[in-house]
DNA sequence: CGCACTATTGAGTATAGTCAACCGGTGTGG
DNA sequence: CCACACCGGTTGACTATACTCAATAGTGCG
């Protein structure tokens, strides 16, 4: 059988809050992560005005579906998204996750309609980028234009580094690879790169690494029995990031 | 083992043509593929002064390294690449091929350096488009702007595929996914979508897979016993299109 | 409080990898 | 010009990794 047909449909809520709030990147505190990186202010100021909608996202609920007409990007302000595809036959299969400062929909560029669908991993905040609008502001800020080339160039090389540990990582590189992905993806955000709570379950990262669920669990469950981290339930603590990496690297 | 570590290294020319020749993308047959698509014809006429260079690429030479400086990106005029990411321990995994019309280089954008390798698959030639000088250009002209985003977005939705594929897919649906996007890849380009010759090895296409040379030439012996496909080393004959998608589908 | 979801663990199995032998075509050097 | 070596490809036998099926337990939401 496929490895990520998931056994049970999502139970995702399909309801959207369309509660929106006035934002500015001026005061953003992801400005360093996000579309303002290297902009003066009133360059920062611009770009705020056309990113002038928050949208609210309850955990379960998506923020987009496919097939929906792309007119926007979104940028993470606050919570986590998986993007998903979803095959004929209802499976489902993860294709992204999304922290604060990454921007979702670039993929749905090319086909003027959104290709996977975004849920929110948990009680989420986004900023709406009107794409016309932003192309428009691209041509009149140089800064502006090379870092979104950096920004989708940088979608690209993830996807590929991704395709590397899909086509010849085996599962324990993998689960190790992607653990320190998320730990580095924390610590630029603040957070603790030693311990972090997991937004996704072990469906879901099984899904996204081609593993099932059970490979997952079992594999947690033999990092914690090598001391190379603590696990309980969503809550990991990376005790030997050292011993990780040589896993990852073991037969890379 | 690694499945993709290939057992000898490439054995790949380090010489580079330098030959250049003046071109212009406004007499090209692959306007409809590339960077002028949608454009009027003095617009193609400003594309082509920026894209003064072609270069010759000898079968195995490389067009460029891992590490070297971004300036450039590479439309492939005729012949076909491959890209690949070279390891500590010397292997070599296949990362993407390039046909006529595809768009080399994307990547780097975002590291200002090059992450993969590029090697000629034939004797082929490239279009030299500095990057620099396309981004201004991208400020004048919006339709060549928007177009330049679609194709980066399709580099992206490219990739995604090629992640599901990876981590979704078995071998055989994986082999058979491949040989349907050469086949329409090759109809696009005005050659045979039934009969054409591949350009990579067994082990170029079990690295890009995921698999091993040995599992991706039982795969071909199983298709053509099985009369899907014919083969003879590198000809291949679709017999069963619907066969072939069937078997991407099965499970999916 | 109970049901549903998430996770863990075990037992058996299938898919694809490893190792190895062999073949044919191509190109090189004696 | 022929012989040989090498590369790419095919096929077989065996094996290991990760999947499937299944039972169980802990959480947390309603």
């Amino acid at each position: 059988m496929n490895p990520n047909t998931p056994r049970s449909p999502a139970r995702t809520i399909p309801i959207m809050s369309t509660r929106e709030v006035r934002t500015t990147c001026a005061s953003c505190s992801l400005q360093e992560l996000c579309l303002p990186v290297g902009l003066s202010d009133p360059e920062i100021e611009k770009l705020g005005e056309i990113i002038s909608l928050r949208q609210h996202v309850r955990r379960g609920a998506y923020l987009y579906r496919i097939g929906d007409p792309f007119r926007n990007l979104f940028a993470v302000r606050t919570g986590a998204f998986k993007t998903l595809d979803v095959s004929e036959d209802g499976g489902e299969k993860i294709t992204g996750f999304y922290l604060a400062g990454e921007i979702l929909g670039m993929d749905a560029i090319s086909t003027d309609r959104q290709n996977f669908g975004a849920v929110a991993l948990e009680d989420s905040e986004v900023c709406v980028v009107p794409f016309t609008q932003l192309e428009h502001l691209l041509r009149e800020i140089p800064t502006l234009q090379h870092h979104f080339h950096k920004l989708m160039s940088r979608d690209i090389m993830r996807d590929q580094g991704l395709m590397l540990l899909l086509a010849g990582m085996r599962a324990e590189a993998r689960l190790a690879a992607f653990l320190i992905g998320l730990s580095q993806r924390f610590a630029q955000r603040g957070y603790s790169s030693t311990r972090f709570r997991l937004r996704m379950t072990r469906e879901e990262i099984g899904s996204y690494l081609g593993l099932t669920l059970e490979t997952v669990s079992r594999l947690f469950s033999r990092f914690a029995a090598d001391g190379l981290i603590r696990v309980d339930r969503r809550e990991v603590e990376v005790i030997d990031l050292k011993a990780l990496r040589a896993v990852v690297d073991h037969r890379e």
